[in-house]
DNA sequence: AATCTAATTTGATATATATCAAATTAGATT
DNA sequence: AATCTAATTTGATATATATCAAATTAGATT
C-alpha cells in the first residue's frame, strides 16, 4: 500500500513525465508526437510512459501504426482525493514500529540484568526510561512507600529521584497523606 | 513553477520520507526519534527533513537540544487541492512548444526551397504537411481551381492529390457547383 | 569558561534511473 | 508473403540520490 503512494508519487517526481501528463491532459497523443513536443526520443517517452501506465495514470488505444495514450483523468482525481488523507498517511507508517524509540533508549541505559547504568538527564530518555521503570508495578495495586523504593532499588540506588519523577511525569501518583503510591 | 511540483513530489517519492510524513501526522517528533522509529541514522533523517522543509512541508521548532519537526498541514492540503487543477498541469507545459511535431514533419518532408519531397502517407503526418500547405492560400479570398493548382505546384507534382486531401482534412472548402476554393 | 549533546554538514559509496542508440517486435499496408 | 512503420526492449552511460561514518556546528547545561 504504501509502495503504491510511493510509486504514484515517483511517477509525477519527473520533469518530463510532468510535461507528458500536462500535454495529455488537453489531448491524446502518439508516442511521436509527445516525443517530438518535449523534445526527447521516441524509446525514452515510451519508458515515461511505461511507468505512467504503471499506475494507471495512463493508458494506450491502438490506432493503425500509433499508440494512442491518454490521461486516466479518473486515477489521478481519486489519488488527489485520497492521498493526502489522514488514513493513507496512515497506511505509509503501517509498518513502522511506535515503540522503537522507547526500545532503543532502554537498551542503551540498562544492563543486561534489567537495572539501570544511569538516570537519563534528558528529559525525552528520562521519560522512556520511566515508561520501561514503571512496569515493575502492577496496575491497580497500592504500595507503601518503603515497598516502592525496594522495587526501585532493583533500577537504581537513586530511588528518591526515581520515586519523584515517577510522580512528576505521571506515571504514579501518591496519595496526600499516608504515603501510598500506584500505578496510573 | 513546474520545478516547484516536480521538488513537490519528489519530496514525497521516497518511502523514508513518506513514513516521516506519515508519523509527523501524528505528533511532532525530534531527529533523533523519528531516526530511531524508521530504523535509519540521525544524519539520514536530518538530510530527508531537509527535502521536506525545502518544499515548506515541515518545519522545526527548537527545544533545548531537540529540533522538534512538525508537519505542515496548511502546505500538504494546500498542494494536494491546487496540483490537480487544470490549471496547475498547465503550468507544467508552460515551456511546451505545441508545433514542435509539425515542425518536426514539415522539416523532414520539405527541401530547402519549400516543396515536398513526398506527400506523407500517414494521416497525422499528411495532416501536418497539409496544415503548412495551406499557408500558401490567403484567408478570406477565392481562389480558381486553375489558381489552385498552379499554387500547390510549388509544392507537389501531384496538385490533384494535394487539393482533395486539403477540402478532406477541412483545411479548404469548395463551392459545389462553381469550382471556387478558400482557405478555411 | 568548559563540557555535553543533538543536529547538521561533508565525503564516500552504492543504487536508481533518465537518456540515447541499436535491435527487436507487433501490427498495418501493399 | 513481403515490406513498412511506430513502438518497445535491450544495453550502455551519465547523473541523481539514499545512506552511513566522520567531522563540525549550535546551543544548552554545568
Amino acid at each position: 500500500m504504501s509502495e503504491e503512494l510511493v510509486a504514484f508519487f515517483k511517477a509525477l517526481a519527473d520533469p518530463s513525465r510532468l510535461k507528458i501528463v500536462g500535454l495529455l491532459a488537453r489531448q491524446p497523443y502518439s508516442v511521436e508526437e509527445l516525443a517530438a513536443l518535449i523534445g526527447l526520443k521516441p524509446s525514452t517517452v515510451s519508458h515515461h510512459l511505461a511507468k505512467l501506465a504503471e499506475v494507471g495514470l495512463v493508458y494506450a488505444r491502438t490506432d493503425s501504426y500509433y499508440n494512442v495514450y491518454q490521461l486516466n483523468k479518473e486515477t489521478l482525481d481519486e489519488k488527489a482525493r485520497r492521498i493526502f488523507t489522514d488514513v493513507d498517511l496512515g497506511t505509509s507508517i503501517a509498518d513502522v514500529d511506535l515503540s522503537a524509540y522507547d526500545q532503543k533508549v532502554v537498551a542503551d541505559y540498562t544492563r543486561r540484568d534489567g537495572s539501570l547504568k544511569t538516570i537519563p538527564a534528558q528529559k525525552k530518555k528520562l521519560e522512556a526510561v520511566l515508561r520501561y521503570v514503571v512496569e515493575g508495578f502492577e496496575k491497580g495495586k497500592r504500595y507503601s512507600e518503603k515497598r516502592v523504593n525496594e522495587i526501585l532499588k532493583g533500577y537504581h540506588e537513586d530511588t528518591a529521584t526515581l520515586r519523584r519523577e515517577l510522580v512528576g511525569f505521571g506515571l504514579m501518583q501518591r496519595e496526600g497523606g499516608g504515603g501510598e503510591y500506584w500505578r496510573v
